[in-house]
DNA sequence: CGAACTTTTGACCCCATTCAAAGTAGGTGG
DNA sequence: CCACCTACTTTGAATGGGGTCAAAAGTTCG
């Protein structure tokens, strides 16, 4: 087997602990928060638009989509997060400005009081440091999505889509980047390229018959990833994973 | 007369303090920070793609925009900062996040050196609160030019985007929400809304037939406040500025 | 008073949407 | 285990919104 994927908690707080360096004592209060665990199947909101700010959400297993809704009800996904995310942290420090939420697969979380949170940040210094930089971060990749939908062509967009899921699922320890689980439906992933569903199918035939990814099923197979980050003008770094840049170190035992 | 447009730097304290109860000696230490004054001439880069971290700025006066841009030099705006916005705060908490910037117009900004607001944020904790809430609610507007960008026609697009700003610009006492100057090019309103200049044109002109703006020279007018944002279906609530909503509790005292 | 930059308009093209329908899982109950 | 239902995927044909190319008419400023 590759590695185990890492507990999700583990995750965030080892990617906090990059941002602002935690002694032991902040780390451990941070492990030791206790939340509500929630299951929420495919489609479901677990934060509603305009709904009431109760808590800050873990993502333990599964995908969630942080989106805005217009008023015909159509919506765009600006944000995918994974197993060691925490997509709302922000509201602790602005609980008004809460993102709705949406499990785009059947999906665990935890829902941490947001009091707990705060106190916490409050207590520890380095903690609330590293939370503002967790914002800010998540800030960036949001600027990237926002370029991605105003300048680029739908393969494009596909592709640089595809190049950040490959790389976070792989830092997650859900797959390779270039072979992975995506097992979201053409529609969810209309809705995060801000297209219709039927351009979508049209778009991943066209990678295909290029001879540069196959989706079958939900299964992703990346075969050329160089020439798919060409497409896509694809510049890992302000994803900040450790695994980003050398690439050479991505361990690939035989499998399958 | 209408009121005077605040102090810049009063503008910025002033929203810090609504985010985060701030005491009479930190808003002190805020207003006493030093920094260096730069003029930009319109079009210039205030950061260039990929530069380096050498400060936090404060716009003084006109207007700048943060952005993204790709391999092959096109441009996506993701942001406006108006005078009193410091557009890259966040690169105190995260220096390697550090968001291009651009002066749309002749630009006055001040440059403060990040450990002297990083040194603030870790001696006056409401102050890092506040910081850390600003991004957050810069986050929120991005996530709303994300939306726009992805999933609205080309005159949605540019109706959200006059909404969006005559609230700011009337916010930061520079006009009024239906009579303001924004003296851009129509070049670079297609680098904010993801449209080529031509098509910001016929987008404006068909504005003008339905009688709902009008844009002589780089003056604006916008005879149909309600019906303009109806078409662009905003909703002003997420900008949480005071004139915007109700916000009547919004006012916390300040304490010592 | 000319040079460079904007704005405006026209004609044509192409990418993505829309509408429609057939094919393909996946899941449930009989 | 199959029949059936529902949701998703795939493909075709027609439409349209925005892009591209081109040129003329303002502007601004040295």
């Amino acid at each position: 087997m590759y590695k185990d994927p890492p507990a999700p908690i583990d995750r965030f707080v080892l990617r906090l602990a990059k941002l602002s360096p935690l002694g032991k004592e902040a780390r451990d209060a941070l492990q030791n928060l206790r939340g509500k665990v929630i299951q929420a199947s495919a489609g479901t909101d677990l934060v509603s638009p305009g709904a009431r700010a109760d808590g800050i959400h873990l993502i333990v297993e599964g995908l969630a989509g942080r989106f805005a809704q217009f008023s015909d009800g159509r919506r765009q996904i600006t944000a995918i997060h994974l197993p060691g995310d925490v997509p709302d942290l922000h509201a602790v420090a602005v609980p008004i400005a809460r993102p709705s939420l949406q499990a785009l697969i059947t999906t665990t979380v935890i829902k941490y009081p947001v009091e707990d949170l705060a106190a916490l940040a409050r207590r520890y210094p380095a903690v609330g440091e590293a939370f503002w930089a967790y914002g800010a971060l998540d800030a960036v990749v949001l600027e990237r999505w926002a370029g991605n939908l105003g300048r680029r062509s739908a393969v494009q967009r596909m592709a640089h889509l595809l190049c950040e899921l490959s790389l976070r699922l792989a830092d997650a320890g859900r797959g390779q980047r270039h072979a992975f689980s995506l097992p979201v439906t053409q529609q969810q992933l209309g809705d995060m390229l801000g297209l219709t569903p039927v351009h979508v199918n049209r778009t991943l035939k066209a990678l295909r018959d290029q001879n540069v990814v196959t989706a079958k099923g939900r299964q992703f197979l990346v075969h050329d990833w160089e020439s798919l980050a060409a497409t896509a003008d694809f510049d890992p770094s302000y994803l900040l994973l450790e695994a980003a840049e050398p690439a050479a170190n991505q361990r690939r035992p035989a499998a399958a």
